[in-house]
DNA sequence: CTCGTCCTGGTTAGCGTTACCACAAACCGG
DNA sequence: CCGGTTTGTGGTAACGCTAACCAGGACGAG
């Protein structure tokens, strides 16, 4: 900076200004300024810059995962929203663990993040007192907690699951299986079981054991939920698979055995990915705002960092059924 | 960092060395500021660490797209390896724009990223050269460049392409049609096409225009250029799908139209997504080592910090063809 | 003509670390 | 028991920028 200033006869300050506030030189030196800044190359220093003015323009996120395509979506409507506004993302995985999650985020607070977005709910002691310490605005969004850190972006995995078991019954479906992803570390599983139970509480229907089953993600664990749900004495007539493509390695494996979907087993899924609607048949699922989920994260994010908010808030950004020929 | 020189009774120097460096320190001291560090609750500024060391441990990652998971594998490898050796990961999306690819270059290099990794391998004038000027190590994934900037890991797309192409006309396929992604802004496409054409010329085969066709990513778009293919007057008989998950657009198309797999037309893809293993019929596609792509970039790069290897090179790490029954 | 105000640009003092050197104490073979 | 090395710790000066104040000239009102 200093040889800008040199090149373009002014004062490092000036030239801190001409960069950052524009308005506040006069024209002909910030046309001076920014020749030099050509001339030589200049590429400012935002470590020193954010050092100094105890400002960052850099937004930490951690997903569970970065295999999942899943939070794809919800990352790229993030990206979106930075890069309009000049901020830059960092982002860590914590492959579903608490522990994990608090390393990333200890080192995200290292770097001076101007704010968190944490895709999961779950958090060890030592995060919530880290966080709270460092006082950087958070948004939640995996599903809405008991006691929010700080902002939550979300819509109900309960109530979702809850809706498309209510519809399975209202189109006549008596015995509805449920598969989740394991729910041992993953909160939006457990809500979505609850949601499940909750529907069959209301429509006064037992649950029975052998219709819960927790598989891992993938198309060929979707296709062994089906093999296993299908071969007991009293088979479902429905299953609702609850995460991630479960349902679609369903529909192929009932392909493969020449099964008809929904004459032998209808098939009903938690998310649009656009695989569901190009099947055969095509998969009765919950279209759920991923994209959405990222850009309002985003925004409410940096409308906290630039005071045009103030408290906790929480935001639920709802769902919607999407009947298809498989139900 | 001052509090916790004084609630151990040491000066700040020896704060930063036990923390850094603890071989350096006497255990006992040691042991002392380790329990101040907890005491005070103490963040590390690695801004003004970085700063002042003039290092970082902050490595920018730019992508062409953060929705198409067929880079989550890649992204995944990286952030593995990252972690491991304590880096951050920066991530900014190019949209297959040098335009924007420049933009977010810029900003890593303002951060004072310690290298990039950039999966497009054609960039601007300017990005070239504020990459020189900066000095930081660079590691390219795309395809191999007639000039790399640095370092280089991938497969080739040419070779790959061509000998999907020779392994379906061995096959017995006379007329095999090629769908690649759009290559105006797309290395990849283009090398893919390269390949194929060259097989031809080796074959001794004229190449039909109304055999290769461009087509936007998605499910939809593959069904699309199924029915474009095979409507006209001499239709081919294998269709070599050379991007994103044309190929098993394609095929569900043909389930929908009832049409035999590769009795009416045999359907080949380019990279192992797990969705086509799962088809009906299961489609032959290329094993492409997209995951040890992002690892072996990212121990690349951290090599070169590290000052473990000098020049630049370039990794090729090659690509398998499975063959299944949709040939 | 003088005083206050606005506007532009400069000066100074950090931001929180680490590099580098200085120095005291412990160590050690001859 | 003495020079010289090693080991452990501290002081000082950056790193490159910005916040906060300050100086001085232009300008309008009284």
């Amino acid at each position: 900076m200093r040889d800008v200033a040199r090149a373009a006869g002014v004062s490092a300050m000036t030239v801190s200004r001409a960069l950052r506030e524009p308005a506040r030189v006069s024209p002909e030196v910030r046309a001076r300024v920014e020749a030099a800044v050509r001339a030589v190359g200049y590429v400012p220093n935002r470590l020193a810059g954010s050092l100094s003015s105890r400002r960052s323009d850099v937004v930490g996120l951690v997903v569970p995962s970065l295999e999942n395509s899943l939070f794809a979506a919800t990352v790229k409507g993030i990206s979106d929203v930075l890069r309009r506004e000049g901020f830059q993302l960092m982002i860590a995985d914590s492959l579903y663990s608490p522990e994990a999650e608090e390393a990333a985020i200890r080192a995200f607070l290292e770097q001076r993040v101007a704010g968190l977005i944490l895709h999961d709910t779950l958090h060890t002691e030592a995060t919530a007192r880290m966080i709270r310490r460092a006082g950087v605005p958070v948004v939640e969004n995996g599903t809405v907690p008991a006691e929010p850190l700080d902002m939550v972006v979300s819509y109900s995995n309960r109530e979702a699951a809850k809706a498309m078991t209510r519809h399975l019954a209202r189109l006549g479906y008596r015995r509805v299986a449920l598969v989740t992803l394991p729910s041992a570390a993953n909160a939006r599983s457990r809500d979505r079981r609850a949601g499940f139970l909750d529907a069959l509480a209301e429509l006064g229907r037992p649950s029975d054991p052998r219709l819960l089953l927790e598989m891992p993600p993938g198309l060929a664990s979707g296709a062994e939920a089906l093999a296993r749900l299908t071969e007991g004495a009293e088979p479902p007539d429905a299953i609702f698979f609850a995460g991630d493509v479960l349902a679609a390695g369903a529909v192929l494996e009932c392909q493969r055995r020449g099964w008809a979907v929904p004459g032998k087993v209808a098939i009903a899924a938690f998310d649009n990915v656009d695989l569901l609607a190009q099947l055969n048949p095509p998969v009765t699922t919950l279209r759920l705002p991923r994209g959405e989920i990222g850009t309002r994260s985003a925004r409410m994010l940096l409308d906290r960092l630039a005071g045009r908010q103030s408290g906790p808030a929480v935001l639920d950004l709802g769902f919607e059924i999407i009947q298809r020929a498989s139900t």
